[in-house]
DNA sequence: CCTTGTTAGTTACATTTTCAACTGTTATCC
DNA sequence: GGATAACAGTTGAAAATGTAACTAACAAGG
């Protein structure tokens, strides 16, 4: 089976795509919690966990600091509002926007999905060293914002 | 700004979350590349690094090594094949299976993107102590094959 | 052989995502 | 004030993805 270039070039260790791997296989049981138990996206989940974490904030700003675009942003918000999970408050001064609150029943989703988040990572930190988890954490955070300039 | 929960969770620390915000971000300057010098896709990318990296293989093995689906590795196959990238030979034992490799066209794609993958690669880890990048890929792999059972 | 089950790979359809254009509103600057 | 630009958010069409069903071929047990 001839290599086609240099041999110890492995795919595992090439940062983005082993990221990738990692990213994904960490997010899949989460993932199924959220999608099976109140049908959500990736998408919504996030706004939800944006409110829920930082109370009334519009649609630009989430996008700002989850880094998704307005399109997403947008359809996820009619999705939850939809379900009775946000309510839309437009501003008093600049019509164009709009806040954007949890419900009660948004609120309660959020926290059942909060604690399923910090078992879920907690079960993902077990068997990691504080070191590494430092480690870690410093790293990507670094990798993360690396396309903020 | 009332916070719902407890404010000592911070989104940006929920490990699912931020792998995938890191690997988003240091993917998408390779993305530039292939995309726009080639006209890829992340799978297209993928199969072809594959096949570049490790020879001829079958549809199901890249499957395999790659975790991706096989719906996914088919239409990569397909468009990759389009492009006269990649060469389908029929299996002799098994007609089922089809023995995939690259062109002259696909390696001269292939050894370009690997350049730009390693140039690529190495401004992402400038800044990295040596410590750092062991640990972050001891942790990624330990991550990335949690759903191998 | 011949039924039943499994595997390799493709196709069809529904759901999501992306991208560009759009509406309505505020800010700028002459 | 009135044109023009910029911004918040939405919408529609095209591209990509996920899921399930499909075709064709092999495998195993009777």
């Amino acid at each position: 089976m001839a290599r086609t270039t240099t041999p110890d070039f492995e795919l595992q260790n090439f940062l983005p795509y082993l990221l990738n791997q990692a990213a994904e296989a960490s997010s899949l049981g989460f993932q199924n919690v959220y999608k099976e138990r109140y049908g959500m996206l990736r998408t919504e989940w996030r706004v939800l966990f944006h409110l829920g974490l930082y109370g009334r904030l519009t649609a630009t700003e989430i996008g700002t600091r989850a880094r998704m675009h307005k399109t997403k942003i947008s359809r996820a918000v009619a999705k939850l509002e939809e379900r009775r999970m946000l309510r839309r408050t437009p501003d008093a001064e600049d019509r164009r926007v709009e806040w954007l609150d949890l419900t009660m029943q948004g609120k309660s989703a959020y926290r059942d999905l909060f604690k399923v988040a910090q078992s879920y990572e907690a079960d993902l930190l077990n068997g990691m060293t504080e070191d590494e988890l430092r480690c870690l954490r410093t790293v990507l955070r670094r990798l993360a914002s690396m396309d903020e300039n």
